[in-house]
DNA sequence: ACTAACTTACGACACGCGTCGTAGATGGTC
DNA sequence: GACCATCTACGACGCGTGTCGTAAGTTAGT
């Protein structure tokens, strides 16, 4: 089991997608798409990938001057992770509470995203019963 | 618009949460529940309380030699700000994605809560079109 | 009033993340 | 080879939070 910390900011979790997105990406790539919208200068972009290199979660390598970034872990396993820890969290004491503050978000945030929750709760039901 | 920042870490939550129980308690109390079963010391648990209270979210009176304290913001606020800023990170970029994780992450913390938000979903649709 | 026990106040440090600045490395150009 | 543009390495700082230690304040017992 390798032991790699994941994103923890919404930052580094902006540049790994990008990193996702565009499969194989230099910092400046990631900068233009990233940072630089973001009013950050480039040198803040080039850090977090560097974060984002120790941490295990993109490998690099050598192209020309620049570093050449790619995943090095599956956007499904990042995002299942971190819906799970904010779940846990949020969840924690009581989930029943928990439960429908959690709709009552996603719908104030789109109320068009209830059909996907929905949908998505049968589509998991289906897969439990096996039926 | 009365603007106090939420408790923005864990053991914060889990103190104000204590408040929210009790009703009015002391830090002594608080810390017993919350802070001693954590392996803390006493004054860990005070700080929080004083922090808590900066932020405006408790208010105290003195009872005595010690401070007792009252949850000056609805659970319900917090809960709901608490949801929907852990949402927004969440479905940030790629909503369809992100729910679908969501509600895998529910089903694998407990499969019975699967239940609870299928009720959830359904009740706030049914608040919406009022029927 | 003096002291022991307990509480609060406050400062301190660690750590993670966002953010930047500077120095050093690398590669292309004349 | 000298020069310049670019990129990386790395340290630094601020802020929020968890965590504690110590000093100062309050109360109760004698």
């Amino acid at each position: 089991m390798k032991r790699m910390r994941l994103p923890g900011g919404d930052l580094e979790y902006a540049v790994l997608e990008k990193v996702w997105d565009l499969g194989t990406a230099t910092a400046r790539d990631i900068h233009s798409l990233v940072g630089e919208p973001a009013g950050l200068v480039y040198t803040t972009t080039a850090k977090v990938l560097d974060r984002l290199h120790e941490k295990g979660l993109v490998t690099r390598e050598r192209k020309g001057k620049a570093f050449s970034y790619r995943a090095r872990i599956a956007r499904k396993v990042v995002d299942h992770a971190r819906a799970r820890t904010a779940l846990s969290r949020l969840l924690g004491a009581r989930p029943h509470t928990a439960v429908a503050a959690l709709v009552e978000a996603v719908e104030s945030i789109d109320p068009r995203l209830l059909d996907e929750l929905e949908r998505a709760v049968a589509a998991r039901r289906r897969s439990k019963h096996g039926t």
